[in-house]
DNA sequence: CGATTTTGACCAGCGC
DNA sequence: GCGCTGGTCAAAATCG
């Protein structure tokens, strides 16, 4: 996950959290027709204000959640580290290669799927596996200390039959393969900004799925982020955005912030609470809910469904 | 002209 | 040992 951080644009945050504003609800609304000008204009403000009041919670909300996601990054990588130092132990990833072309197996031991995010690449989805699960991390770096692995599924243009994945660094191709498995090529990527950079990529075409591009990343860059900012290289929390699907509320979070560094463990106390928890499954269920769109959805199939098999009639 | 991509050849691991 | 396969090299081609 870690160099897939990517998209610099948007700043925007939308959780869909919280009471939501829908524009038919504002016809909705009390349709009493004041005779009083006045009243009219005070109620007009009344709406106003509220709205505000409305949104400015929402921001905050919104600050606040774009902080934990934050903080949750750097937690993750942090802890990450403190594993690779303690269990590791080795020689720095990458200088102690093995000799050349040595086959390394893709056992599923490897790549384990227990952490799952997503995020948007320049208009794409991806989904990010990466291998953090600590039991088998700890399996893994005890009988073989292997560089770090992490899977990004992107989706792309079906038209798009390019395999290049944007993730904001530098890489060059140094070859190219038919698999077994597979019908579409994959190639490889190394990184090109550093020279001692030993971080290498895939990108094939899932086989089931041609429109998702899955790049596999091995190893961990031993330099700053580029490729921002007229490629000047940039570290700390890149920008991140996630979106849960295309008919589900977007979660839109902004991480190009770098000023202030949050009280990380007071973050990651709260993050790990089951209450916590517990908010985070009823601000999506509440989302979902919500959405106009989803809720349409909703009454269409259900009116379908029962169109297609009338009650019994008595 | 330097950087990058393409592509065929080569090499090593693995299963039989 | 042999063949298959994935990964890498490196020369040639292409691009900016």
């Amino acid at each position: 996950m870690e160099s897939s951080w990517i998209d610099t644009s948007s700043l925007a945050l939308d959780l869909s959290v919280g009471p939501r504003w829908l524009p038919d609800e504002a016809s909705r609304q009390p349709q009493t027709r004041s005779t009083h000008a006045q009243q009219s204009v005070s109620k007009k403000d009344e709406v106003e204000v509220g709205l505000e009041a409305k949104l400015n919670q929402m921001s905050k909300e919104n600050k606040m959640l774009t902080e934990m996601v934050s903080v949750m990054h750097y937690n993750y990588n942090a802890l990450c580290n403190q594993f690779f130092n303690l269990v590791g132990s080795s020689p720095s990833k990458g200088e102690a290669e093995s000799p050349r072309r040595k086959r390394k197996s893709e056992s599923p031991e490897m790549v384990n799927y227990g952490d799952v995010g997503s995020e948007k690449i320049d208009g794409v989805v991806s989904y990010i596996e990466s291998n953090s699960n600590e039991d088998n991390m700890f399996k893994r770096f005890r009988e073989d200390p292997k560089p770090k692995i992490s899977k990004v599924y992107v989706q792309t243009e079906p038209s798009d039959s390019s395999l290049v994945v944007k993730d904001g660094y530098q890489w060059r191709k140094y070859g190219q393969k038919v698999t077994r498995d597979n019908p579409s090529p994959r190639a490889y990527y190394r990184c090109s900004f550093a020279p001692t950079c030993p971080v290498k990529k895939k990108v094939q075409r899932s086989a089931e799925d041609r429109s998702i591009l899955v790049a596999t990343y091995e190893g961990e860059h031993n330099h700053g982020h580029l490729s921002r900012g007229a490629g000047s290289v940039q570290s700390g929390p890149q920008p991140c955005l996630v979106s849960i699907g295309p008919s589900c509320p977007t979660i839109t979070l902004d991480l190009t912030q770098q000023g202030s560094q949050p009280d990380l463990g007071r973050f990651c106390r709260e993050m790990e609470s089951p209450e916590f928890q517990r908010l985070l499954v009823e601000q999506m269920a509440t989302s979902l809910t919500k959405d106009p769109n989803f809720t349409t959805a909703l009454a269409d199939a259900i009116s379908g469904k029962m169109s297609q098999h009338p009650p019994a009639q008595n």
